[in-house]
DNA sequence: CACAGCCTTGACAACGTTGTCGAAGGCGCG
DNA sequence: CGCGCCTTCGACAACGTTGTCAAGGCTGTG
């Protein structure tokens, strides 16, 4: 039997997606079966005869036919997808947090829908009613605005858990903010320095605050009094004024927390552009280009492929037991030194990050 | 009336995703009107009284009502996913891609299917035959291994769009690898340069072997004789000691084309250890801290926004016309000079590149 | 006042699949 | 040789939704 050349009687040219997909009654009908038996072989249940597998899978291929998840999972009452609800994926750290996550998604026979909120509590809400009605297996979500009420009515239709971010109430998997930036500011305080500039940015998020308030911690801890002005919270897109300023001062700080990447790259730009020295610098949050500087930046690590591990393996943990009391998980981080972070106060490096001459 | 407190009789401690979804017979039990005026209210349709309307909208929000999109789907005959599989979400020019998509499928209410190949044929295959259960209103993909005659077969289903790789005989919307490469090759002999490298990398698609074709093209052009000890191409993860040795010997090129940013990575980090002097250097496309250096680093930039659109926009003319002819849209590229592309010569670089002593 | 026509609503089937149950046939054993 | 059991298979209903069609009430007009 030729299985090209599928006489349909119809005399297209060329059968560009107009033939419906075949259906299980057509595999049934070609295979001399019922529905049932083809869809006992299809999902390899037992108890069919060799020969009738065989007719059934010659069939199959035949019509390449491919059963329908839609009417498979509405059937079976349990989707085969997870949504994943990230601010961008075009942030690094949830580029590789989303990437773990379909890696251990795959494994598993499960499929990712992805979704992005922008930073925008609408966009968010929009989301989640759209993710609400695909019936997911589970979501992660990096909650914007969405409240612990609105995430707990979620949770009686899938497990949710988020990430970044926690929610009261709400299973999450979060990094130690405040310990590793106590961690950061110990090192500095360690190394001599004494005038330390926290660089946070401005989000809706308490991340950057809890930092903040590590920072405040580590000072106090050190002896050192808190100066407001060694702070710098610079708005997403906004001009780094400040931020030069601070930097070009007589008191500048010798050593600088970078509380995000994108600040940190500020950080690097502005003391490339203005041709300062260099202070000890740390940066919460690793980046590719980290250690193509000399020194390399040091930096803490929010390793995102822990982070995605630990947030998968939670919300597998909700799917098999959905009445689990809620969990609130910290990833540990650690400290990848590379040398920006141990300068001494009294270095000198008058050559700016960067600069070609 | 209250919508606080659904009384459902029961007296579950926690409610956590053990009751049901509402399904549209609740609604319509509790709003006292059929299933199928439900899903008029529900679906926007006209032709329901205001009161019975009212009714409605309150037992919908009382239950909590939100529709199954699985159902829906499965009754309408047409999904509202669209798929997209690509090599790697960790690529930046894949994120920027993905983000764009994912707007727009936003604007347009779908959502997005997403899935990985991480270079890998086999996966692609797996990922490809779950994309095709899914019954997705369209895919796009960057493909891998995939043959014409299987993305034929897919097609057969639902409109299917090429990224940055073509397939005879399927949409596809690629960048303008040989000429971008051409143009670059121009700057730098209109440099006055004679000796420039090609770095590239070993993948297994044609678009680096596309650059290097149009690195050879733009040679003859100038007289300039190819020299293939000229040319290094890198493996994914190998050691980079024939960059290395290209740059040091005496007789090193004055200026680079990285026809990858991978590669662009790699030939900064090597003359950023090696303290060798900066050649002129142009990256086949744009990364994030290309002008944190100085000079900044000139790029090919393939715009992932403009590609994402087109592509978008192809799908969605396939979606409404399935008939159409395969059509293969190049996306014009263009340089951004930042400096690196425009060094001379004996420009006397002797600083290298992200050094701070 | 009768009848046509519109507006609102509901009963029913169907999308493509799988779970339930029962039927048919073969085989072993008494 | 007959009975019962196991194996293999099929008919049917159901998952939750929407499209089709028709019923019923109301209004307008001759």
């Amino acid at each position: 039997m030729d299985h090209e050349q599928t006489s349909s009687g119809s005399s297209d040219v060329v059968p560009t997606s107009s033939a419906r997909h075949a259906r299980i009654t057509d595999v049934a009908k070609l295979a001399g079966v019922s529905m049932k038996t083809v869809s006992r072989v299809v999902n390899g249940e037992a108890g069919v005869l060799p020969g009738t597998r065989d007719r059934v899978l010659a069939a199959v291929a035949e019509l390449g036919f491919v059963p329908d998840s839609r009417a498979r999972s509405l059937k079976r009452g349990g989707t085969d997808t997870i949504g994943i609800l990230i601010d961008a994926i075009s942030d690094p750290f949830f580029a590789a947090l989303v990437s773990v996550v379909e890696e251990l998604a795959l494994e598993r026979g499960l499929s990712v829908l992805f979704a992005s909120t922008g930073y925008d509590g609408r966009r968010e809400r929009e989301q989640l009613a759209r993710l609400t009605g695909d019936r997911l297996r589970g979501l992660i979500l990096a909650p914007v605005d969405v409240t612990t009420p609105e995430l707990t009515a979620l949770r009686r239709r899938f497990p949710v858990v988020c990430v970044d971010r926690a929610r009261e109430g709400i299973d999450s998997v979060v990094v130690d903010d405040f310990g590793a930036t106590v961690q950061a500011v110990r090192a500095f305080v360690a190394h001599g320095h004494r005038r330390i500039a926290f660089i946070g940015e401005h989000t809706p998020y308490p991340t950057v605050a809890t930092r903040l308030e590590g920072y405040r911690a580590a000072l106090d801890e050190a002896g050192i009094t808190f100066d407001q002005s060694l702070v710098v919270e610079q708005g997403r897109h906004r001009e780094e004024r400040s931020l030069t300023e601070l930097l070009r001062r007589p008191d500048a700080p010798t050593a600088v927390f970078s509380a995000t990447s994108p600040a940190t790259i500020a950080v690097i730009n502005t003391i490339s552009a203005e041709h300062l020295r260099m202070p000890a610098l740390i940066s919460f949050g690793d980046f590719e280009f980290a250690d193509v500087f000399t020194p390399g930046i040091t930096c803490v690590d929010q390793d995102p492929r822990l982070i995605g591990q630990a947030t998968f393996r939670r919300l597998l943990d909700l799917v098999d037991d959905a009445a689990a009391e809620p969990e609130h998980v910290v990833v540990p981080t650690h400290l990848i030194t590379r040398g920006s972070g141990e300068l001494a106060p009294d270095d000198d490096l008058p050559a700016p990050i960067g600069a070609l001459r």
